[in-house]
DNA sequence: GCCATACTGAAGTCTTCACTTGACTATTTC
DNA sequence: GAAATAGTCAAGTGAAGACTTCAGTATGGC
């Protein structure tokens, strides 16, 4: 990222940055089919433990995880608290301007590339 | 990315990978409001109409945003197939564990952290 | 207590990808 | 037709960040 980017970034942002990686994403899948722990997690993604926990930081930093340690095992479960605000987000982004295409749509007409 | 990412993504992936930039994310907002041109978008955003280009191919293969090429000047506006498309992916996402979680809520409890 | 297990922290490497520049191709206007 | 405008293409640069390794800190079992 060469852009400035981190000043002042909003819930919605933090979420889709970290939605924005592949990684993070087969974590969300794993995780979709019930709570692991962080060595569970590492062993069919093919990574570091390491690596693990420094996703789980930022899935949890933007509310799309939990995790509590029990002993010496953290387990993580997904979060709904993110994932409400990523679909609220999406459905503001689409409506938006299909609202706007409604307004126009009986107006204007369109031509194509 | 170290990732071998690529090789087989779907839809979804696309449209999250192309979702975790912040630029992308500002042009989604610009066009929001209305359609715009490329130049017109290159402004606010203060890069180059070359760097604009290049996110507008990354949002219209997964079906962000369409464009039409009206003499020499390219219109772009939001195209709702993705975003539906996403919609449906976090709202899976959800529901997937919100319903493990009704099943287990009655029968377990947890432990913190 | 001692060894194994489960994870965390700091520091370094290496790849990806966002952006630029410079050259080129339409279109529009004069 | 020349000049200006709108956009595209190819190639190169720089930085962010996804990994790793290695060392350190709990916890659990013997």
């Amino acid at each position: 990222m060469a852009t400035s980017m981190a000043l002042r970034v909003g819930k919605v942002d933090r979420i889709l940055d970290a939605l924005g990686d592949t990684t993070r994403r087969r974590i969300i899948r794993l995780l979709s089919t019930g709570p692991m722990s962080v060595s569970e997690l590492a062993k069919p993604l093919d990574i570091t433990v390491t690596a693990v926990t420094q996703h789980l930081r930022i899935l949890q930093s933007c509310a799309l995880l939990t995790s509590h340690k029990n002993g010496r095992v953290r387990m993580c479960s997904l979060d709904a608290t993110g994932f409400e605000t990523l679909e609220y987000w999406v459905r503001d982004c689409r409506t938006s301007w299909e609202r706007r295409l409604d307004r126009l749509g009986t107006i204007l007409e369109e031509d194509d590339t």
